[in-house]
RNA sequence: GGGCAGGCGCCAAAGUAGGAGAGUUGGGGCGGACUGUAAAUCCGUUGGCUAAGCCUUAGGGGGUUCGAUUCCCUCCCUGCCCA
């Protein structure tokens, strides 16, 4: 029997959580968040999570997943979700993947290569070259151990430079070996819906969306997350909406700044986010806007490929 | 109505005691890269064209000059002060 699978992405504030939960309903099926920080507890208005009432709707996996600060990588979340997808199919429920972690949906939808894990002590050790050394530093590593890799990346772009070092020191082998050799090994037809809306009411909807979320208590979120001890500089705290308002709190910025680069850097990730999906060939895209129907879609949806 | 200070590319400014301005700084925008931190990290671009070159350009118009963004005249606009 074929399985299939239904992928929801697109930029931030499109409305995918809506249509996601919209299918879930009408079809009995459950939806996987592919979202990089809803899956963070306490991380609620800041990441548009959704609310409590729409998780009751339809059941979600991976948001509340983790405390604030715990490790995580797409790795451990292509073998996770591989599981639920792999529970779901034998009960017969629809698997509706639905977020805007492009890396995310790249590793569910056709995996990732796994022969490499992390190695933090060995990362201690490259993030105290790079203090000593700079970005130069780690990149000469690269290009003495894995010239073609270094090749193919900029000093700059340190954290690229830092995984490629990590592979080529934990297998010997350059991480491009890796990332040719990998091919994509699901037995799933997903079919991918992407939702757009044209860039200029997108913009102003995440604006609304960012005013609504301080009005909403996002700064008293962010306070209380700081103060229940997780400290600001956890990953999960390096997050649109997060980092600006912790720089607020500690008297850097003015809060009306705050809000402003948290609209800009919101607008940038939408942009971000529609680089990566626009290489994405089979991504179906849907235009939404204000008048768009959620239920109509849902249903279009449903009859035209479930 | 009078006085003063200003007006430069999408926006906000810096500078020029006349001489390398399609150029400076910041912002915003746009495009892109990205398989283990990905809401992360990073790159490019931002007047036009027949594009290693050429053209147009500093509020509008005029003038002085070999040469004007810079000096002069005039008009317009903005801000502040006085009526």
């Amino acid at each position: 029997m074929e399985r299939r699978a239904l992928v929801i992405t697109g930029p931030t504030c499109t409305g995918k959580t809506e249509l996601a939960i919209k299918i879930a309903n009408r079809t009995g099926g459950e939806i996987i968040s592919a979202d990089s920080r809803q899956l963070y507890r306490y991380l609620d208005i800041g990441t548009a999570k959704p609310s409590r009432e729409e998780l009751r709707k339809a059941k979600h996996h991976f948001i509340d997943h983790l405390n604030p600060d715990e490790d995580y990588n797409v790795s451990r979340f292509e073998n996770e979700s591989s599981e639920v997808l792999n529970n779901l199919f034998p009960e017969g429920r629809l698997p509706i993947i639905a977020g805007g972690s492009g890396l995310y949906i790249k590793a569910v939808t056709e995996g990732i290569f796994d022969e490499a894990d992390t190695d933090n002590e060995y990362r201690e050790y490259l993030h105290k070259i790079r203090t000593n050394q700079g970005n130069e530093g780690l990149y000469e590593l690269l290009k003495a151990g894995d010239p073609a890799a270094a090749e193919k990346m900029l000093p700059q772009n340190w954290k690229r430079v830092m995984r490629a070092l990590e592979v080529f020191k934990l297998t010997g082998k350059s991480i491009l070996w890796f990332h040719e050799k990998h091919k994509p090994e699901k037995e799933i037809n997903f079919v991918k819906i992407g939702l757009t809306i044209e860039r200029e009411l997108l913009y102003k909807l995440i604006e609304n969306r960012v005013d609504k979320m301080i009005e909403t208590g996002l700064i008293n979120e962010v306070e209380s997350i700081l103060s229940s001890g997780w400290k600001k500089e956890l990953n999960s705290l390096n997050t649109v909406g997060y980092k600006e308002i912790i720089s607020f709190l500690e008297g850097e910025i003015s809060r009306e700044r705050a809000v402003e680069l948290i609209k800009r850097n919101t607008r940038r990730f939408a942009k971000r986010q529609m680089t990566w999906f626009r290489r994405d060939e089979k991504i179906i895209w849907k235009e939404v806007d204000q008048m768009t129907d959620f239920d109509k879609l849902a249903e279009e949806i449903i009859s035209e490929y479930f």
